[in-house]
DNA sequence: TCGATTTGCGGAGACAGTCTCCGTTTATTA
DNA sequence: TAATAAACGGAGACTGTCTCCGCAAATCGA
C-alpha cells in the first residue's frame, strides 16, 4: 500500500480560503444591499480583490451566496425571539419579533433580493434561512395560544407571509408606520373569536 | 411657407405597427407567466418573429413592457371592483375582491415578476398599473367603513401589501388556503374596535 | 527547515443577454 | 403612382456569467 494515511486525514483548511470567504461575505452583503440581488458578480469579485473564479469555487451560484448572506441575520432573528421569550410577556414578544422581522428586512433590504430569486423560479433559498425563522414564530405563537391570547389554529406562517408584503414596498416612505399598522390588525385579528360579549372564552367552530 | 398641414395633421398609425404592438403584448405576457420576469427579450422578440430593435421601439425598457402587459390586469381587476361594490354587501365585496387579487397574482404568477423589478430598486413600474388597484381597494374599503364594517382609520394600502407578501410564495401547495385564512384575519384585524365594552384592548403603542 | 503534495487562486476567454444604430422596407397620403 | 414619413430588422458593441487550467501558496511529514 501506499502512503495512504488510514483513512480520515483530511487537511487543515488553508488559511486564505477562510480569509476570502469572509472577505466575499462582507463585500457581497453590502453590494446586495446597495444595490439589489442583481448586481455583477464579477464586480463583486473585484471589489473584494480576488478572481471571478475565487468567487464562483466559494459559491457556485448566485443564491448560494445570497444563502450564506442572509444566513447570518436569520440566526440573528432566531437569538431575538429567544430573548423577547423570555423577558415579555407572549403577545408582546410575537408583537415585537414580528416588528423587528420587518425591520430586519425592510430596513437592511434584506429579504427583498431573497424574494427576487424565489419568485423568478422555485430556489431552495429560502427553504434553508427560513427553517429558523419559522421555527422562532412558531415558538412565539406557541406561547401566545397557550397563553389564550391567539386563536389555536393560526398557521404562524401565514403572519410570516403577511409580514413579507410589507417589507417588499419598504421603498415607501411610510413602510415604518404602515408595518405597526399592519401588525396590530394582523395580532387583533388573531385573537381568540370571542363569543358575543365574553371575556376570554374561546369556542372552536 | 412649405406645404404644412395647418398645424396638427399627424398621420395615422401604421397598421404593421399596430399589430406587432400587440403581438408582442400577447407573447411577453406568455414568456413573463411562463418563466419570470428575467427571460430573454430577444428571445421574445424572436418568439413574436420580430427584430429586437422592433421591440424595444416599442417598449425601451423591460420595465416599460412589463407594465404594459400588467395593466390589463388591473383594469380587470378595477372592473372586478365595480362589479362587486354592486352586486354585494360591503364587507363581502370586500373580501370577494381581495381573494380575487390573489388569485390573479398568484395563480398568473403575475406581480411576482412585477414585485421583481420593484425591489431590485424603485422604478416606477408599479406605480402606474396600482393606481387602478389602489382606487379598487380605496373604493371597497370606503364603502365597507361607511357600513360600519371596518374601522375608519384603516389605511386600505396596509391591506394590499399584506396580500402581496401570500402571493410571494403562492408556489407553496397551499397558497390558496392561506391565502384564504390570511384575508380572514386582516378583516377580522379591521374591524371598528367594540367601543361599547371591549375596551380592553390591552396592548398600547 | 525543506521538499512533496494538495489546495486554492486568478483571469483569460467562450458564451449569452442587452440595447443601439442605421440602411432598408412599407404604409399612408396626395 | 410617387413622395415621404414611419417602422422594421438585425449586425454589432457592450456587459455580465461562469469555466477552465496553468500557477502560486499553504500544509505536512521527515
Amino acid at each position: 500500500m501506499p502512503p495512504e494515511p488510514p483513512k480520515s486525514r483530511p487537511r487543515k483548511p488553508r488559511a486564505d480560503a477562510q480569509r476570502n470567504r469572509a472577505r466575499i461575505l462582507e463585500i457581497a452583503k453590502r453590494a446586495f444591499t446597495r444595490s439589489g440581488a442583481n448586481v455583477s458578480l464579477d464586480d463583486v469579485a473585484r471589489q473584494a480583490r480576488i478572481g471571478a473564479g475565487t468567487l464562483y469555487r466559494h459559491f457556485p451560484t448566485r443564491d448560494a451566496l445570497l444563502e450564506a448572506v442572509y444566513r447570518t441575520e436569520a440566526e440573528k432573528l432566531a437569538a431575538a425571539e429567544r430573548e423577547f421569550a423570555e423577558s415579555m410577556a407572549p403577545v408582546e414578544a410575537l408583537r415585537a419579533w414580528m416588528l423587528l422581522f420587518v425591520d430586519y428586512i425592510a430596513t437592511k433590504q434584506l429579504i427583498a433580493p431573497a424574494l427576487n430569486n424565489i419568485v423568478g423560479g422555485p430556489s431552495k433559498l429560502f427553504e434553508c434561512t427560513s427553517s429558523q425563522i419559522r421555527g422562532a414564530i412558531h415558538a412565539l405563537v406557541k406561547r401566545a395560544i397557550e397563553n389564550g391570547d391567539i386563536r389555536p389554529d393560526l398557521d404562524p406562517v401565514d403572519l410570516l407571509r403577511a409580514l413579507i408584503g410589507v417589507s417588499n414596498v419598504a421603498s415607501a416612505p411610510d413602510w415604518a408606520q404602515s408595518a405597526r399598522r399592519l401588525v396590530d390588525i394582523l395580532l387583533l385579528g388573531s385573537r381568540p373569536v370571542p363569543n358575543t360579549q365574553a371575556r376570554r372564552t374561546n369556542l372552536k367552530a
